[in-house]
DNA sequence: TCGCCCCCATATCTCGAGATAATCCCATAA
DNA sequence: TTATGGGATTATCTCGAGATATGGGGGCGA
């Protein structure tokens, strides 16, 4: 195999397990097997090894010694965690996004927005639209970027993804009827264009909330009556 | 070799590194050269390939690809950046944990400052007392353990860790005379059990952002007369 | 029929060596 | 003296097999 250009195994593995994660091709709990992953990738168990090893540090997967790794789960009191920190961590490092963010950061929200809104977020088959989802996520991404902090822009990047694990678990009970998604995301839009931090801070904050609410008022809802 | 308990060789071996480098012994920039550490620790290579990708996804090190791993460095910038987000982090979480921490945290924290202030923070010798690094570490873990949140703790307590390595770096060329330490972390304590949120993360605020300063004006001071 | 214990199949964990890339040294030429 | 190119050395990256631990199934006893 004579073409590889400058990257090792361990990080295609990587890369490839942790997009099958995030987009829920391995669903929460899903055991990570070597033989499994080492042939699907035609790479050796120590390459697939280290790959998981650096999602279980990342916190999208488990390491349980002697016993291999899983897809992380995410519980009810796991979910509040995270959005309890994600409320407090995005809604910050978008004021300071707009604080500091240039024309040029202004101009990639609006881009990312524009692309989201004229993303149809169901397919006609009635199911979620992949590309709802990407778009979903650059338009947040975008909206953070202009912190000009990578740090606080790689931790409030990581929760967001542990945070997406659920959506395998919501879409299945949680239809959120009432709630204009598309909505919601204009209204961020505005108060970003307006740099009005305080306003746009809490719009996210609620956006994030919203969904954790509806999760929680759902599992309570089949959990008393039964 | 019949004595192991049930934790992983690379995990033994991920927690020795990890401590070295924390503790400065392995000083911010060195090479992580498998034969070397696979020699000290009597285990095979790919153990430590495993506990030294796990030290990079964490930000202790960094991995070149096919040039090994190396402690991780701490320019300026960087220092900056990570000074940026503890501010904010950590006094969001200080103000979470009077919010809501109970009395044993209160005790704790009483106890882990009482420990601090008893312990000399130089040797006879004039040099460091690592066992103040510990307990200076133990007292701020303290405060922050009563937010009552796993997430925004690790997220902190991560931060602590990536910063402490420009101590190795601040030692020699920061004397920061006109700094009583110990009444910042007195006014700490005080804040804390007076459970007065905004005091307590100012006063965390400035703790942080004081040795930063220094290090910036130390690092001016010695760039501008060259 | 139910519970407990031993054995076997399966998967993980560790190892050491071969393949491969980067670095260093040194000879050569300008 | 300085810059450049090639070869030897060193270290990383990958592999496949052996060692080790876990979980399940069947047999034994109550």
């Amino acid at each position: 195999m004579p073409s590889r250009i400058s990257t090792t195994r361990s990080e295609l593995v990587y890369e490839e397990v942790r997009k099958e994660i995030l987009r829920g091709a391995l669903p929460p709990g899903s055991r990570l097997r070597f033989v499994e992953l080492a042939d699907r990738f035609t790479v050796s168990q120590s390459v697939v090894r280290e790959a998981l090893m650096r999602l279980a540090e990342q916190g999208l997967a488990v390491a349980l010694p002697q016993q291999g790794f899983r897809v992380r789960t995410l519980n009810l009191a796991d979910l509040n965690e995270i959005t309890e920190a994600r409320v407090e961590i995005e809604s910050l490092v978008v004021r300071r996004a707009i604080a500091r963010g240039d024309l040029q950061w202004e101009s990639s929200v609006i881009a990312a927005h524009h692309t989201l809104a004229r993303t149809p977020a169901m397919t006609e088959a009635g199911e979620i639209n992949d590309d709802w989802v990407d778009a979903h996520e650059a338009f947040h991404h975008a909206t953070l970027q202009g912190c000009g902090n990578g740090t606080l822009l790689s931790i409030a990047t990581s929760l967001r993804e542990t945070a997406s694990l659920y959506r395998w678990w919501s879409g299945s009970m949680a239809p959120d009827a009432d709630r204009d998604v598309a909505l919601e995301h204009r209204q961020i839009l505005d108060a970003v264009v307006a740099r009005d931090e305080m306003n746009a801070a809490c719009l996210v904050a609620q956006h994030i909330q919203r969904t954790t609410d509806a999760l929680n008022e759902a599992a309570t809802r089949l959990a008393v009556p039964s």
